[in-house]
DNA sequence: TTTT
DNA sequence: TTTT
């Protein structure tokens, strides 16, 4: 539709290691789990409470891919930037099933890492290679950021398995 | 968590009207569908190809239900912040589902109507009332969005069947 | 600064046509006029109230700027998102003045138009051309927006007389 | 105006500890100078190059002023979430000046503390009681949340000097 | 399964 | 199921 906007920002912390796969013709795909959570304190009874949301992050770009690889691990706080998209999946039984996850592949996607643990944190767009923070291209360099801008873009409704 | 963000804006249109639902105790709850879709043109083929992503947007505050009801239809063009919530239930064979929706409750949400059609749009906040543009309180109301702040916050993992 | 985001998003009308200039080297600069307003009822005199607030919008992407050309107006809708950014300047009293703009210029930027007026709305990245809506390439379009990818990024502290 | 959104979403550090004020009757207002950069590599030179921009934040909520005040110092690295306003103002010599800040005021305002020094961080929204994490009253908190609610809205305009 |  |  013209004229929409599809927007997730989220701040949390990696519940495990990030996944790697590859797709059959060797794009990298991430999967990320993260947790966000509230607390408040109960009206009544006064009790602090706490609520923990996670999501289900999946990286599409091979930049922001080889970054989660290697900075990104359990317990590491990230803020980031994607869109919405619910998949259908058919399990072992047949069953039909949803899975909405927090896709991170198009230019205005953002993955910034905010743990001072590796090398500090920095911030990248969907083509940044991670070539380590010395050759890496961070967010707002323009010739890496255009290299390959989503090139698996056109395969966005790729049955792949994960 | 400390620390966690968790936020959804959406600008896309409603698939049908909203659909109002009360709880035993009388609090409202509104459902949207929202669409919004991407359009791009084929790197090789040229052809011009268009995905929509349908979004479960789920309101919880009275006042910006009031809203919906009054102001919303199939069609209507919104910008919708939130935040993702995904609950889980059990289908009449026994399945577990899990559907992950965008939730209007707490006081970081918001519903702003783009469309000029209802009497020129207006954007609003989680305890707005509904009263017609006339008495009802727009987004920046002190007063009114005092008033009941999210009264149902404590019930957030009520099982409410919809 | 490792881990930082500077991001302002901004729903808002035109308050007048696109004002398109050109550096020296022919790079196209497009400022806008966006006015962003909230409306309430006072709490004790119960008066409607409303605060308009005037925002300067500066597109550096050679791809936004036709976009902004051709489809946007006075009184037009949109929605953009880019980022923050203070420049000083001298008058001609000799006089140090600031100027805050909100500036779409590297991968994150998006303006998307919500009027139907203009054949309904689209949504662009930065460096999508802005041919007509046959020929254009809406957010999303992965070989457009490798295209060019804000090639005026090294030239973000030229000292552009606007 | 109906229909339209100001917001600002920023992560940085502060170059200062919060500078706290009081207006005549008595409201804090809490100044903040933040910081985000973005770093990248030069296409040409392959000179490591870094932007580091500066951010006027004003708190006028009472309970966000309280957490700021007790919690955020030199170095401090938040998540803040405000709209954008521009003041006028004349200086000594009768200069007209305009001050662009980004304003934590309504119920759309966030702060959320990303450092672990601190206790580990906290989210709050603008009417959050800043008594220590035990009785303050994170983001998402009904009851404190709806105590006073921007009770300053309405002198928005007020001359405030700092 | 994270984090505080 | 929307919208263009």
């Amino acid at each position: 539709m013209a004229g929409s906007v599809n927007k997730v920002i989220l701040i949390g912390n990696l519940g495990a290691d990030p996944e790697i796969k590859r797709t059959q013709d060797g794009r990298p795909i991430a999967n990320l789990r993260i947790a966000t959570s509230e607390t408040w304190r109960d009206r009544t009874s006064g009790e602090r409470k706490e609520k923990t949301e996670w999501h289900r992050v999946v990286i599409f770009s091979e930049g922001l891919c080889k970054i989660a690889e290697q900075y990104l691990k359990k317990g590491s706080k990230v803020y980031i930037e994607g869109q919405l998209q619910t998949r259908k999946w058919t399990d072992q039984s047949g069953v039909e099933k949803y899975s909405t996850e927090v896709v991170l592949q198009n230019f205005n996607s953002t993955l910034t890492m905010l743990d001072g643990r590796n090398s500090g944190g920095g911030s990248f767009g969907p083509d940044d290679a991670g070539g380590g923070f010395g050759s890496g291209s961070p967010s707002g360099s323009a010739p890496r950021r255009a290299a390959a801008a989503d090139s698996h873009r056109g395969d966005m409704d790729d049955d792949i398995p994960f």
